[in-house]
RNA sequence: GGGCACGUAGCUCAGUGGGAGAGCACUACGUUGACAUCGUAGGGGUCGGCAGUUCAAUCCUGCCCGUGCCCACCA
């Protein structure tokens, strides 16, 4: 017996437990069923589930779900990342509590830490996964460290290095200061800050009295200036080319030359160059061949290439000191107050990330990214809504060379040594690079290798091949790539999707996967995005702790429209409860009257209309959720379950079968049990994706299916429009609205709710005739009636009068309503029709539209004319009536 | 500066070239052996503004206003 309340946490834990026991999550690559591949998304092992996650997880599952249940070979791949940043930084934090630092420990020795940090810790989210009743492949829990995956970095390394597509560089980068290593591109935030533009002249050299002013936001920089770049078009500065500029402070002599980048509108017209710390200068110089010099170490703080007195400052003391320098030597002639931009850090927030000359590892992205770009443009991977991959082309289209190495500790170390002279081997083992250099240099030479890591998202590039066993050529690698379709929010398209795009065709020969649905970001209810600095954040665990899991799913589902993002109200989440509550009580309705699902049942031998109908509404809500899931439109499958279950199961349905199960026809009632724990069922496995607790629950409820009976490993219905009957649909649908127009009547007349009051039909056709018998004890309970009778005759003196298709419907209950009520709602009603009925005629008069409107809507038009002009004829007549009384 | 979304009921959001929808909130009334985490009924919207295309525009096009995001630049 089901609980007369519906408690979720009392169910969730337990099933899950059991789901995973079963085997039921795993993936059968010996199976000859055909396969369904989704790569989760895998979370940082330091992460804890947020919402996002929530979403992009739910709909996964949703799928898995569903493909299971289709008889698909679903194999949903999870995993976790290891986060080279993100980890080292928690591990560090966490020495620094203790007192230490890394170095104190060695790289040997903090990378032990690191992985004891993993071991302990490292599985949080993980669980937490299972707390949402996500049902990957556990046991091809993949991490990306992993030594399979480890090794697929490596030979992806080496091979793109022997290629040509990995090489060394010394290039700007993106550098952290703090953290001491290079960053992405994408890893940078620009964000826009008050600051100043200073304006200083630099004397022309050898001349007295002659400037050449240039703007700044960023002074220090000057102290590594090598030239001032005009432009060639420019006549103001036309005759200073090839002369020289004396640096201030550095009194160093710097080149004026002529270069486009120089925009004549742009302040004075002239620029500082400052190669070794803009990315356009850096540009610049190497178009005039200018030395680059790097003025600050690794921390920012300034080098010995700047004047002594600088050495060592931290880069904003020595803005100060330049500063308070030039403007002693008259030499800083204005200063503006502006906003520009600053490029921070993105994981911290609070390092302003620096420019920096390195020599670093770079993959040759723009070569990868031609067949990348080629594969989405001929549709063979597409974005779901189409509208990202505008964002895909914009991004792969002006790709810059990727910088992999990471002067971190965490992370896949580069496989390349350097020998003696800095010559470089690259090989998957030391071993292999050994016989390279004992080539090279003879017996006992030393090789060293290299310190970087490579970059998080080079491992996770490759994480839809490499979780399969790639490079082995696996069972699974055959059968599961590549993937039917990434699940992801738009934030990583380009850290992820294009890189894994880019590896999987190189390397596979083959996109990764087949379609790419971009879901929405999760907002609060604000619209605000969630963040800790905001403390705006809601914890997915303390909803489904509240509502249940089921009810966060569903909600998350149900809002999840394409092209939109999510705000997240609690009040949502507490309404698709109540659905899971409606759901349950539904269900004990059922046990309570013995509506169990009966073997061999069979839907489309049935006599009662009422069953006819609702097997045909069954196939509606089923084709309904197919047709969305297809399009992967969840918000649109999860109504089509929710509105079917509540609007037409529960709330007409189950009230029809009431007055049949309290009959006496033995043989319908019967029948009606059956049909209704049919349609219980199929709401349950329809409903399991979306909700998979409390379905299972119930299902389990219900009926005693053997061993084999859980409702997850159940089949998805294979019936169809064979099951709707139309004439039954019809015959319903006319029903409803009888009912529906009686009470909506009795609740504008104020008609006490309990009084049973007597019904007078007069211009009932024959098939209404029909449904009124045939309907009698349903009509009577559900609209509150005491009697129906079929009159021809007036009505009786003050009745309330309506309409339903072309039968009147009269009340005769002068002496319970107020009559003058009753004149001002039939004029009201009357009024509405007569301005439907003057559009309509506005139309229909219109030559215009007689002439080009398609046939069949001026029919429509027609009819709804004259349909509303029947209605109101009839209830002027009640209304003339009624002021005669 | 370039691009992409979005603007529909008090709130959160679906939707469609031909009669404006849901959930929540609100109002009234609650009866019937599943359910008050509920039921029945109801009020509420010139579908951001202005033009254009069309017989017909909330929907298509253009412009404008507002909001959010992405990218780039910033002497």
């Amino acid at each position: 017996m089901l609980d007369k309340t519906f408690q979720p946490e009392t169910i969730e834990l337990d099933y899950y437990n059991e789901w995973e026991g079963s085997g039921i999550f795993a993936a059968k690559p010996e199976s000859n069923n055909a396969p369904f591949t989704v790569m989760m998304p895998p979370p940082n092992v330091t992460g804890s589930l947020h919402m996002g996650h929530a979403l992009n997880m739910t709909l996964q599952d949703i799928l898995t779900r569903y493909a299971r249940m289709q008889n698909k070979d679903a194999l949903w791949q999870p995993g976790t990342d290891h986060a080279g940043i993100a980890t080292q930084m928690v591990v560090e934090r966490q020495l620094e509590s203790e007192g230490k630092h890394r170095r104190d420990l060695g790289r040997e020795g903090f990378l032990e830490k690191v992985w004891e940090w993993k071991e302990e810790s490292g599985g949080t989210i993980v669980n937490q996964l299972r707390r949402l009743g996500a049902t990957p492949d556990w046991d091809r829990e993949r991490f990306t460290m992993d030594e399979g995956l480890s090794t697929a970095v490596r030979r992806v390394f080496v091979r793109l290095h022997k290629e040509g597509l990995i090489y060394r560089d010394k290039r700007l980068v993106n550098w952290d200061p703090k953290l001491h290593t290079a960053v992405s591109d994408l890893e940078v935030e620009q964000r826009e800050v008050k600051g100043h533009m200073w304006h200083i002249r630099y004397p022309i050299e050898g001349e007295q009295e002659r400037f050449i002013t240039v703007a700044t936001t960023r002074p220090e920089t000057m102290l590594g200036d090598t030239a001032i770049a005009v432009n060639p078009e420019d006549e103001r500065y036309k005759e200073l080319i090839g002369k020289f500029a004396v640096l201030p402070i550095c009194n160093r002599p710097i080149p004026i030359v002529a270069d486009e980048y120089s925009d004549p509108e742009k302040g004075s017209g002239a620029v500082k160059i400052t190669p070794a710390h803009d990315f356009n200068d850096f540009e610049v110089g190497k178009r005039h061949n200018l030395p680059m010099i790097n003025i600050f170490d690794e921390s920012a703080c300034i080098s010995d290439e700047a004047p002594e007195a600088y050495r060592g400052l931290d880069r904003y003391e020595a803005r100060k000191k330049v500063l308070q320098e030039l403007e002693e030597l008259d030499l800083l002639v204005e200063v503006e107050d502006i906003k520009h931009s600053v490029p921070y850090d993105e994981k911290t927030k609070t390092t302003v990330i620096e420019p920096f000359l390195t020599d670093q590892w770079y993959v040759d992205a723009e070569t990868l990214a031609k067949p990348a770009i080629e594969a989405v443009r001929s549709g063979k991977t597409e974005f779901v809504p189409k509208q990202w991959e505008n964002t895909y082309f914009s991004w792969m289209e002006n790709i810059q060379p990727w910088c992999i190495s990471r002067q971190l500790w965490w992370g896949h170390r580069i496989p390349a040594w350097y020998g003696p002279d800095g010559s470089i081997f690259v090989a998957e083992t030391e071993d292999e690079a050994m016989v390279e250099a004992k080539a090279r240099f003879g017996d006992g030479v030393i090789l060293r290798q290299d310190d970087d890591v490579l970059d998080t998202w080079f491992s996770s590039a490759l994480w839809p091949f490499s979780t399969l066993g790639w490079p082995d050529e696996t069972p699974e690698l055959a059968k599961y790539y590549p993937g039917d379709v990434l699940i992801t929010g738009f934030d990583i398209i380009f850290f992820w999707v294009a890189r894994m795009m880019m590896m999987g065709i190189h390397f596979m020969d083959e996109v990764p996967f087949k379609k790419v649905y971009i879901h929405a970001l999760v907002r609060d209810s604000k619209g605000q995005k969630m963040s800790k600095t905001k403390g705006n954040v809601i914890n997915p665990l303390d909803l489904i702790e509240k509502y249940g899991t089921d009810a966060l799913r569903f909600t998350l589902t149900a809002m999840a429209a394409q092209g939109r993002d999510i705000r997240l109200s609690e009040d949502r989440v507490e309404g698709y409860r109540n659905f899971a509550t409606k759901l349950w009580n539904a269900a004990r309705y059922c046990e309570m009257n013995e509506c169990r699902p009966v073997v061999g049942f069979d839907p489309t031998k049935l006599d009662g209309t009422l069953n006819k109908w609702i097997v045909s509404e069954v196939v509606k809500a089923k084709q309904g959720i197919e047709t969305a899931l297809d399009l992967y439109k969840f918000n649109d499958a999860a109504n089509s379950i929710y509105h079917f279950t509540w609007g037409t199961f529960c709330d007409w349905y189950l009230e029809f079968s009431k007055p049949v199960l309290n009959g006496d026809d033995a043989a319908l009632k019967e029948e009606t049990r059956q049909t209704t724990g049919w349609v219980l069922d199929q709401i349950l496995t329809l409903l399991n994706p979306f909700m998979p607790f409390v379905t299972e629950k119930l299902f389990e409820e219900m009926a005693d299916r053997g061993d084999e009976g859980r409702l997850i490993a159940s089949q998805w219905p294979q019936y169809g429009a064979e099951l709707v009957n139309e004439d039954a649909v019809t015959k319903i649908d006319w029903l409803m609205r009888f009912i529906s127009e009686i009470r909506s009547v009795r609740s504008d007349m104020n008609v006490p709710a309990g009084a049973k009051i007597k019904l007078l039909v007069k211009d009932a056709c024959a098939k209404t005739q029909e449904g009124l018998q045939e309907y009698d004890v349903i009509l009577k309970q559900m609209a509150r009636l005491s009697d129906i009778e079929i009159i021809d005759g007036e009505p009786p003196k003050g009745s309330i009068q309506t309409v339903v298709d072309k039968t009147m419907l009269i009340l005769p209950i002068a002496d319970i309503i107020d009559l003058d009520q009753e004149r001002d709602r039939l004029r009201k009603q009357i009024g509405k029709l007569e301005l439907d009925i003057k559009k309509i005629s506005q139309k229909l008069e219109d030559k215009r539209f007689i002439s080009n409107a398609p046939e069949e809507i001026i029919a429509e038009q027609k009819s709804r004319r004259e349909e509303a002009e029947m209605i109101r004829n009839k209830l002027s007549q009640a209304l003339k009536q009624l002021e005669a009384a």
